[in-house]
This record gives C-alpha cells, structure tokens and sequence, in this order.
RNA sequence: GCCCAGGUAGCUCAGUUGGUAGAGCAUGCGACUGAAAAUCGCAGUGUCGGCGGUUCGAUUCCGUCCCUGGGCA
C-alpha cells in the first residue's frame, strides 16, 4: 500500500472470535470480507479451553511485536474492552489459580460463597453486591489460592504495551436505533448462515456449559431450541434481544473506561478510508 | 345468542378484605483488574378497558357496554 510495502495485519481482539466453534455466531471475517489482508487471532482457540483477558493480551502482545518487526502496522480490531485495556494498561500479577481451588468456588452458590469471603477477604466483600457472582467468584478464588487478597496483586499492573507503542484510537458509536437494527437483522442473518449448524456442533461437543464458547451470544438460545425448550422464532427473538444488550453495555464500556483523548466517532462520520490510508502512508 | 375466564407499566402477569398499585423482562443510565458476547447496580413509566351507580373516597363493590380467549348452542 505505502512506498515502502508497509502493508496492515488486523488482530482479533474480540473475547469470542477468539474461538475456533465460533465462526458464524462471532461474526469472524471470512476469507472474503479479509481481502487477503493477514488476520491474526481470529478462531486462535479451541473451545475447550478458556481465554482469559490476560492470555488473550500477552498472545496479541507477540502478535504486534511480530507484526513491527516485518515492518507492518497492526490493527486491532474487537469489542472486548477488558481485553484492549489489559494489552494496554497491563493487570495485576496474579498467579495462576489452583484448578481444584477453581473448582470448588465456581460450584458455590453465590451466597455461600460471598459469605466466605466475608470472613476470608472482608474488604473485598464489603466492595462487591454480594450477588455478583464472577466477582465473588474471582475474589475468592484468588485469596483461597494465592493466600493474599485480591486488593494485594492489584496494587500493581504489569505487562501494559501502552508506553512503547503509538497509539491511534478510534471509537465507534453508532446511532442507537440503528445499532439495534443491525444487532436484530445480524441474529436473523446467523440463523441462515450456519450458525444452527454451528451450535450442532459444539453440542456434540458436551463441552462445560460454564465456558465462554457456551455462553456466546447466540449458542444457549439456539441450544434452547434444538433441546425443545422453546420454538425457533422464541430462539430468534431472545438472540436478538441478548445481541442487544450486549451492543448497549460494549457503549456504555467503551465511551466511559477509555481515556478521553481517545476519538468517539458515530460510524457515519469515521473516514476509514482516509483514516488507514494516511497510518499506512506514515 | 348463552355460559365461563380475562382486560392493571412497552410485554407477561401479581395485587389492593374500598384509602389512586408492584414484580420479572424490555427501555434508559451506570459499574467493570485473569471465563467480560460474562457478571452486577440504579432509575422512570400507569386515565388499573369505557360509561354510570353506591360511598367521604372505587382500580377494588354493583349495573351496563366494548374487546380478547375458551366452551355450549
């Protein structure tokens, strides 16, 4: 594209085209839509095996270092903010949690298990709604695996790219009628183009119905439905409705955690044309 | 035409032994430190089907009409 070759490679950051299962329900590019530009990330891992914000960050960190030293710009591209910020704001070193330690807290009730961080890490518990279940989860876990409490690991943020790298952020925030327009005709598209096969086949898989491959937006609706638990117009609708929600909290995440000087563009007013063309003629 | 059950928030419904009403969901706003397409918090909204009657006061009781669903003819 630019005199000297420098040519652009886009990095999934997206918590759920991060998994291979989810090729239609994700919205991953396909071959098409990629015009031969490189991708990266995209369908990385298999559904049996969870990514967590930090595993995500320290793979998209390779990535880039990878993509800078052919020369080439790389473009993240994704709606998981949890995992923009960690990539660049760093997370708190915590060490990998004992798998029956995890085990043991994720099968609690949440009420049994806030009332145990209570008395295990009672500053924690006293900042938390004792209902929120991933939260007192990941509390909990971390002081009953680590020993520490949470507030402890998280004076510290390690591993943040954001001072060695050249920051061009864009935010889109599109007009919220039309947002919902496009979240119910996407489902009602995903519903013609695979995505039913797609939840076929990560049944058969009998995965956890706990991981996050299970819990895409989109798998339990249609699960719903080929179980007979609900009609498919019902499945259509609560995919849609669940596409929604989730289109209202990537907003609310994205036009309030990220630092001010980050440019909040309506997607009718974003010049991406222009916008690349002049990072890539850089 | 007759009988029965209903008509309460945008939707599904609860409720008021008569003192103008509430949940869930939706919607809006917000939080967010290792499964985040997850998880959670806050907020607003009602001519309680219409019209009459009884009553200090009716969404609630009575009458009537309209509408919806089911049954009988």
């Amino acid at each position: 594209m630019a005199e000297r070759g420098q040519s652009a490679v886009v990095i999934n950051a997206d918590s759920a085209q991060v998994y291979d299962d989810l090729a239609v329900l994700s919205a991953r590019p396909s071959e098409e839509e990629m015009q031969g530009v490189e991708h990266r990330l995209f369908g990385a891992w298999d559904g049996a095996q969870p990514c967590s914000a930090a595993d995500w960050a320290a793979a998209a960190k390779r990535e880039i270092a990878d993509v800078h030293a052919v020369g080439a710009l790389p473009i993240l591209v994704g709606g998981t903010g949890l995992y923009m910020r960690t990539l660049l704001d760093g997370i708190a070193p915590i060490p990998a949690i004992a798998p029956d330690i995890r085990e043991a807290v994720r099968a609690m009730p949440v009420e049994t298990a806030y009332a145990a961080l209570q008395t295990e890490d009672p500053k924690r518990a006293s900042l938390l709604n004792p209902a929120d279940t991933t939260r007192v989860a990941r509390a909990l876990e971390v002081v009953r695996s680590t020993g520490k409490p949470l507030a402890y690991w998280q004076q510290r943020m390690e591993g943040g790219i954001a001072g060695e790298v050249t920051l061009h952020p864009a935010i889109l925030l599109p007009d919220r009628d039309v947002l919902y327009q496009r979240c119910d005709a996407r489902f009602a598209r995903m519903m013609e183009g695979g995505a039913v096969e797609e939840v076929e086949a990560l049944l058969a898989r009998k995965l956890d119905p706990a991981l996050p491959v299970m819990r895409a937006i989109g798998v339990p609706e249609i699960a719903a439905w080929l179980n007979g638990g609900c009609t498919r117009e019902e499945a259509i609708a609560k995919g849609q409705q669940a596409t929604r929600n989730y289109a209202k909290r990537q907003f609310t995440w994205f036009r309030r955690q990220f630092p001010q000087f980050w440019r909040r563009h309506t997607s009718h007013d974003f010049p991406i044309g222009a916008y690349f063309e002049r990072l890539l003629l850089n």
